[in-house]
DNA sequence: ACTGTTTTGTACTAACTAGTTAAAAATGAC
DNA sequence: GTCATTTTTAACTAGTTAGTACAAAACAGT
């Protein structure tokens, strides 16, 4: 590919024709990031045994070797894409502010915002899959994940304790339940975009289509906290 | 395995010690029906390229070389193990009778089935997962799976045209977004369990768990329609 | 008995793939 | 300038895996 080499910014070419070595920088936490950045596309893409640590190497701006250097194996660099993609997804979704909105507003901005936030995030959504698959095999061994999503929960539970306070929401639910929810919903768009699409058509999939989704799963969240 | 010939019901084993083959019948139906049924679990546990064909061969009563011999070659296999899993899946829909229940009554018994039947088939949402991963390519050039999918549509259609005409349901869905809400509901359930139990518990995949789970899904789809 | 189909068995190959070896060079902090 | 760390390069290994070749036998319909 010719911007393999191309977009090089941490390297200066060698003079053009010589045989001398081109020069470079030392930067481990940049070429850590650049692997893990490629790695995490190609077990999106191809799930664990489907990705080929040949390919990454070629996609990244260093070498096979350097892959092994700093993370082993094949397993332990799936670990930390894994890692790092919860990372990622996580930190993404601070800046989010519902402190101020009353409940039943805080919580259909909650919803949206999962929605697009899942849709932003295919490659995420897809290593979740790819680790279902594998009987969370990984996920298990991890500590970093579990603690990451402690916040999702605390977060519902303050707009729902508010919710039924104001008698807006009904008083017989968990916070895990409505959760669950709202995953589910936002998951599923994406997860299984193209099975139901080839089955079904891609109406839901244009731009109002998703717009429409999005707004039916917010109601629906809604309308299943709401009080009778 | 001790099971691998013994459960062997076509084949009459030769006296013993001797060196003679065993005699068989004919049964290339049969033989086919062994290896889809191998394979499909194997796809199902490893994924496309997590499957070994020598895996495969090695759990049926059959060898590889009759893999290939009806399959042609691992793709074949796969493609074959698929439209088999829809096939069995949607014909395990059949006995469903709604037509004498009044439109509320239908749409809850429609979801709490759809969350059953997803339940009891796990292999074929994790061929499900795993088409989705690979983008659907199987999936696009099979003709008999598209033709499978309107049955469940036409079904959902009937219900709400009487919901709707009843004032029961509010007359502004489609067939299709109620048809998304129970599938993804259902889905999901069955998709994440893993990464979902990991990091929030196991409390809702318990017996009782599941059957609040699959009430709640209910009442959503139900409140989700519901004119009000 | 003839004939095409189904089945068995085993050994083989050609390609692929995770991971290694080894030697050397550049870097940057001290 | 010394030295541990980082980076490069390229060939190599050992195991795995999809798929084949070849030979022969049992079956079933006629």
């Amino acid at each position: 590919m010719a911007l393999n080499r191309g977009m090089d910014a941490v390297r200066d070419s060698a003079e053009a024709g010589a045989n001398r070595r081109t020069r470079w920088k030392q930067d481990p936490e940049g070429v850590r990031r650049d692997i893990l950045v490629v790695a995490m596309n190609e077990f999106a893409e191809n799930g664990l045994s489907g990705a080929r640590i040949d390919e990454i190497a070629a996609k990244t701006r260093t070498s096979k070797r350097m892959i092994y250097y700093y993370f082993g194996d094949k397993d332990g660099l799936y670990r930390d894409v894994l890692e790092e993609a919860y990372r990622q997804v996580r930190a993404g979704e601070e800046n989010l502010q519902l402190a101020d909105l009353e409940p039943v507003a805080a919580l259909r901005k909650l919803t949206e915002f999962t929605f697009d936030h899942h849709r932003d995030h295919p490659s995420f959504i897809r290593l979740v899959m790819i680790e279902n698959i594998h009987h969370g095999d990984y996920l298990k061994h991890s500590e970093v994940i579990r603690k990451l999503n402690e916040t999702a929960i605390s977060r519902i539970e303050g707009i729902y304790r508010k919710g039924v306070a104001s008698g807006d929401f009904r008083p017989d639910l968990t916070p895990l339940a409505i959760h669950w929810q709202i995953s589910a919903l936002s998951f599923f768009n994406v997860s299984n975009r193209v099975s139901f699409s080839l089955l079904f058509g891609q109406d839901l999939y244009t731009e109002e289509g998703q717009a429409g989704l999005k707004a039916q799963v917010a109601e629906t969240v809604l309308r299943f906290v709401a009080r009778r």
